[in-house]
DNA sequence: CTCTGGCACTCGATTGTACCGACTGCCAAG
DNA sequence: CTTGGCAGTCGGTACAATCGAGTGCCAGAG
C-alpha cells in the first residue's frame, strides 16, 4: 500500500471538508462548499483540480458526472486516520454517562443490556456490547438443581457476576440424594478455579454419582466456550433512520440476529488492532454499507470484552469513537469494582491459567 | 354495534376474494379481479355496486377514486371472524415443528430463544415468545453468593427451569459464614413455595443474618413483580420487508425494543378473548399499521405465558393462527414435561395459591 | 326487481420534453 | 500555480400528453 497518509496538506484539508459535509448533509458536496467551508483559502476552481487527484487516487467518487463528490471507504479511513481531532463528548452526554453509572444496579445482564441502550442513546446508531470471556473467571459456586424427573440443571455462578446454566438430561431417574452428592463433590472442585479448567481429580466410591459428576464437568466445560458468549445490542430501530434503502436495513438488521456473527466480526476487529472498520474493511459482505466501531472493555488488564457501534459508513466517527471508548471504560471500571473484587477473588486470581489465547486464525 | 356478521352471502364472498387477493399481491383489488375469482358467478358490474355498499359499511376503501378497494380493518376482522378457514400448516412446516421440539435442549433461555427463531421463520413475520409468569412458579433452590465486597448475588432456581438473579449491595461488608446462614435459611423457607409468597416467620438470633435475610426477601419479591418478565423476540428484521415505508418500520421496531409494551400488550389482547387484533384495535398507536396475532401458552392449565406474531395487517391470518397455536401448545408441552413434573412438584403444586389474579383493568 | 354489458369519466402511473441549476473540466490570463 | 470565466453534462422538477385500470351509471334483458 503505496500512497497512504502521503497527501499533501491542501489535499488532506479538501479531503476533510467533504468528509465533514458529507456526513453532515448526506448529499454529494461540490467544490463551492468546499471553498466555502473555514481553513480553505482557494477558489472553488482549484479545488476542482484537486478534486479530480483525489478521485483518481481513491479517496472519492462521483454518483454521476455533474454531482458532487462523496468519500469513498478509502477516504473515510483517511479522515479517521489522519485528520478526526479525537473527539469528545458533549458536557450534556458526558453527565448521561456519568448518571448512568452512578445509578445503574442489579445484575450483570441488566447492566450490559441496559449499558446497550445508553450507547444507542448517546450515539443515535446501532450498538453492541460484548461481555468479556468467561473462560477465566472463577467459579464462586456450582450447583445442581433437579427440575424433571431425569433433567437437572447445571447453576454456576462466576466471580465476574454471570450466572450461567445448563440443562442436562440423566440417562436415568437418580434420586436427590445422588444429585445432592455430586453437587457437593463439583463445588468443591470448582469452587475457585476458572470456569475453563475445572478439574475432578479422583472419583468417589458411588458410580451413579461419578457418572453424574462427569456429565456435568463436560456441561460446565460447554459454558466455557465461546459458542456460548451472548451479545447485547441496543437500539436496532436506529438502523432504519440510518440508511434509505429498506433491503439494506433489513440486511443489516439479519446479520444482527446472528450472534456468532457479530461476536466473531467484533473480535476480528478489536485483534487487528482497529477500532474502526470501514465498509469492506471487515470481509462481512451483508454489512458493506456499514461502519463498526469498537473499544475495549477490559477488567483489571485482561480484555476480551467489547463494545461497538454499527452506522452508516458516513456515521460521526469523532464522536462515536469518544463515546464508544468512555462507555467501555467505564462498563470495564463498573464491572471490577462491583463483581471481581470479592474477599476470595485473590485465591481464583493465583491459579489462573497462561493467559487466555484465543485461537482465531 | 349493530351490523356485524350480517353480510348477505354473495357480499361476504366479495370480501373473502379481495382480502385474500390483496394479502398476496399489495395491491388494490378491481372488480374484474374479484370477478375471475373462484366462486364468483356474477359479473364486475354487480360487484362494483356490491362494493360501493361494502365501502359505504366500512369494509373497503379506495385508496383514490379510479382504484381498487383495500380492507379496512374492519375487513380483515369480519375475514378473520366469519370467512377464514381454520388454516393448517403445510406438511414442510409441520415437519420444521416436530423435528425442532424432538432436537431442541438446553436450558430454558434458549429454549425460548429458539422457540421464537422457529415460529419467525415458519412464518416470516416477526414473533415474540412472552414466557409464563414465575409468580406461581415453586422455588427449587435459592442461595446467596457472595461477588464484590459489600456485593451479593441473590439466584433462585424455579421448578419451571427459569434461573432468576437478583444483585444485593450490603450495607456493610460481611463475613462469608453470615452469607452462608441466610443463604441456608432462605434455602429453607423458600424451597418448593411459590416465588411470590415466601415468608420468613420468626427471627433467627443474629440481626447481621436477618438484616440479610430481609433483603433477600424483598429481592425475591421483586422478582416475582411483573416487571421481571422478559420477552423473546425473533426475526425481527422480517419487518424491514413486510412495510415499505421505512418511518413505520422505525417506529414498529422501536416499539418492540421496549419489552414491558410488547408484554402489556400480548396479555391485554389475550386477556380480552382475542387471539388476533387488527390495526387500531389494540390501543398501541404505533402499531397501527401492524396486526397481532396470539396465542396462549399454559403449561398444566395455568396460563400466563404467550406467543405472538406481528405484520402488517395484511398479513396471512390463516397460516399465522396455525403457526402460532402448534408453536404455543408444543411449547406448553415441552415445558410442562422437561421442566414441570419433578419428585418434589408434588408439594409445590399442593401449596399454590389462589390462581393469579392479574391485576389488569 | 335483479343482473348485465356498455359507456363516459376519473385519476394514478408512465412517458416525453423542456428547463433549471449544480456541478465539472478546461483554458487563458494574472 | 492560481484564478475567473465558460461551455458542457446530467439529475431533478415541472408540465403536458397518453395509457389503462377501474369506477359509476344506465338502459335493456331475464
Amino acid at each position: 500500500m503505496p500512497d497512504t497518509q502521503d497527501l499533501d496538506p491542501r489535499k488532506a484539508a479538501i479531503l476533510e471538508a467533504v468528509v465533514s459535509e458529507y456526513i453532515g448533509t448526506a448529499q454529494p458536496v461540490g467544490s463551492h462548499h468546499v471553498a466555502r467551508a473555514a481553513g480553505i483559502n482557494v477558489s472553488s476552481a482549484t479545488i476542482r483540480s484537486e478534486m479530480v487527484a483525489l478521485e483518481r487516487e481513491g479517496y472519492l467518487v462521483q454518483p454521476h458526472t455533474s454531482a458532487g463528490r462523496v468519500p469513498t471507504d478509502k477516504g473515510y479511513r483517511f479522515f479517521v486516520d489522519q485528520l478526526a481531532e479525537p473527539g469528545v463528548l458533549g458536557p450534556a452526554q458526558r453527565h448521561k454517562v456519568s448518571r448512568f453509572f452512578e445509578q445503574v444496579h442489579g445484575e450483570m445482564e441488566e447492566l450490559l443490556e441496559r449499558t446497550s441502550g445508553l450507547l444507542s442513546e448517546l450515539t443515535s446508531y446501532a450498538s453492541v456490547v460484548l461481555p468479556p470471556s468467561h473462560e477465566a473467571a472463577a467459579v464462586r459456586s456450582v450447583q445442581l438443581v433437579g427440575l424433571g424427573p431425569r433433567v437437572v440443571l447445571l447453576v454456576a455462578v462466576l466471580a465476574d457476576g454471570a450466572v450461567e446454566k445448563q440443562a442436562i438430561e440423566l440417562p436415568e431417574e437418580l434420586p436427590d440424594d445422588v444429585l445432592a452428592a455430586a453437587s457437593a463433590r463439583l463445588q468443591a472442585a470448582a469452587q475457585a478455579h476458572p470456569l475453563g479448567s475445572v478439574q475432578i481429580t479422583e472419583p468417589s466410591g458411588d458410580t451413579q454419582v461419578d457418572r453424574v459428576v462427569a456429565l456435568a464437568q463436560s456441561a460446565l466445560g460447554d459454558l466455557a466456550c465461546e459458542a456460548h458468549d451472548r451479545i447485547f445490542v441496543g437500539g436496532p430501530s436506529r438502523l432504519a433512520g440510518a440508511f434509505d434503502a429498506v433491503e439494506t436495513v433489513r440486511a443489516v438488521l439479519a446479520t444482527l440476529e446472528q450472534q456468532l456473527v457479530v461476536v466473531s466480526l467484533l473480535r476480528d476487529v478489536l485483534e487487528r488492532g482497529l477500532s474502526v472498520a470501514i465498509g469492506a474493511e471487515h470481509g462481512y459482505e451483508p454489512l458493506s454499507a456499514c461502519a463498526v466501531v469498537v473499544a475495549p472493555v477490559s477488567v483489571d488488564g485482561r480484555s476480551g470484552g467489547a463494545v461497538g457501534l454499527l452506522g452508516p459508513t458516513r456515521m460521526n466517527y469523532p464522536q462515536a469513537l469518544a463515546a464508544a471508548r468512555v462507555v467501555g471504560e467505564q462498563l470495564g471500571d463498573r464491572l471490577r469494582t462491583t463483581f471481581d473484587a470479592g474477599p476470595s477473588a485473590r485465591s481464583a486470581r493465583e491459579t489462573r491459567p497462561r493467559r487466555r489465547a484465543r485461537g482465531r486464525r
